[in-house]
DNA sequence: CGGTTGTTTGAACTGATTCAATCTGTGTGG
DNA sequence: CCACACAGATTGAATCAGTTCAAACAACCG
């Protein structure tokens, strides 16, 4: 019952537009769209960006997610964070810890830190921008750790469907489910054999429908609860 | 063989020199000790700071550890974040979805929000200084998500132990554990039960030595590998 | 059609939890 | 100085959630 990704990504929507969808003035994100830049098209699960290695670039993404992940010397792979279009992965000046990769093909903006970082140092809000999104992917960070540390395979999973349909902005009706049941697992910390278990327990208990990749939400309020999913920490 | 925390907190270093530290140029850390502020003992694991709270408060820890935790409906609580002498927690514009607590008795010097915004507006190297940090605790909590996400219970407590004595700048050789086995198991997502029979393994396997709370390591090179603790995270 | 990637299912196993009891060290007050 | 209370550490037995291994199945692609 597996359907396939969409071939293409999603249409290529402005960065600009996405950039004051999340919050900034519209006569701030001129200078970003108008920095110089190129824009790259990322496979998904194909090798895009390698752990340790210094990275003087500013990403952001148009279209499809980017996934940031370490990889255990066992060789196990945990995906840390997730980019949805409109955010961006910031300038690392020493040697990043963390890998990139799609989850789908997506459509990436690269510029260059020594370009990016005097355009947001010249503007105080700006900065005070930048440092509102960072604080909401702390927060997500932290959500992220209670639900890896502190709640069963059931809950998690679920809570990370939560969280998918409200960062993507699909409310509580269908999801167009991105991810593989392997890349669940490697955000849950858990295998796919056992995600596959739990979504197949989870239309058993009546609280989403599958049509391949899509999920409907079958009963809201109780997949929120089963999840303890509270949304007030994806609000910056 | 429980033995207690000393009673009184480590001598109160100045903060000033935490910070330079910590790797701010003095002459910007001046600006900082300089701020109308407070300095407030904190018991460890009484209510000090709760979730869901406004919080326009900087707050640089002098002595001591404190913690952040979120606390799922069911009860279950998870730390999600550590703050060593020297390091600080930011100001929150909206709610804050943490609460704070202290690990051990602490020092705490409290700032107000409107104070130390300026300052750090007016001084881009301090920008640039905060923003290292931000990315440093940033990496810490990616390698906590790895920890909770794919590694063995074992694996777990080695590495908290293994980065506590690095950020508490122990080398390899004896840590003054400050972790009841309750504040270990809610770091690392387990119960106090497992965490407590992992130490004992963890003696029994030659790689540590307990007598009462302090910890002597007896083959780091092993506990680095049991812990696959590769300490560059570490280093901003 | 054959190759590849992802999903599904079963059976055996194991690491960690749960519950409950006991033990140890520390501090307090009589 | 002893009795007591308390917090944390330790241990055992039963249970269970999630892993591992292995195999089959489905969908898509060239």
């Amino acid at each position: 019952m597996a359907s396939r990704r969409s071939k293409a990504p999603a249409p290529g929507v402005p960065l600009g537009e996405t950039l004051v969808a999340a919050g900034l003035a519209p006569e701030l994100a001129e200078p970003l769209v108008a920095m110089p830049h190129k824009v790259v098209e990322v496979d998904p699960r194909r090798p895009f960006r390698e752990p340790g290695v210094p990275r003087d670039e500013v990403m952001f993404v148009r279209s499809g997610i980017l996934s940031k992940f370490k990889t255990d010397p066992a060789g196990r792979r945990q995906i840390v964070a997730l980019r949805f279009p409109g955010e961006g992965i910031l300038p690392h000046a020493g040697r990043t810890d963390y890998g990139i990769q799609a989850i789908v093909r997506s459509e990436v903006m690269i510029g260059r830190a020594e370009d990016f970082d005097p355009i947001v140092e010249a503007h105080p809000d700006m900065q005070r921008f930048f440092w509102r999104l960072i604080r909401r992917h702390e927060a997500i960070g932290y959500e992220w750790l209670v639900n890896c540390g502190r709640r069963d395979s059931i809950g998690r999973v679920a809570h990370l469907l939560c969280e998918t349909a409200a960062r993507m902005h699909v409310g509580s009706g269908r999801l167009n489910n991105p991810f593989t049941q392997q890349q669940i697992a490697d955000i849950t910390g858990q295998t796919s054999v056992n995600v596959n278990r739990v979504f197949a327990d989870l239309e058993r208990q009546g609280l989403i429908k599958r049509h391949g990749r899509e999920i409907q939400f079958k009963d809201w309020a109780e997949i929120r609860r089963v999840a303890s999913f509270q949304p007030g920490y994806l609000e910056a």
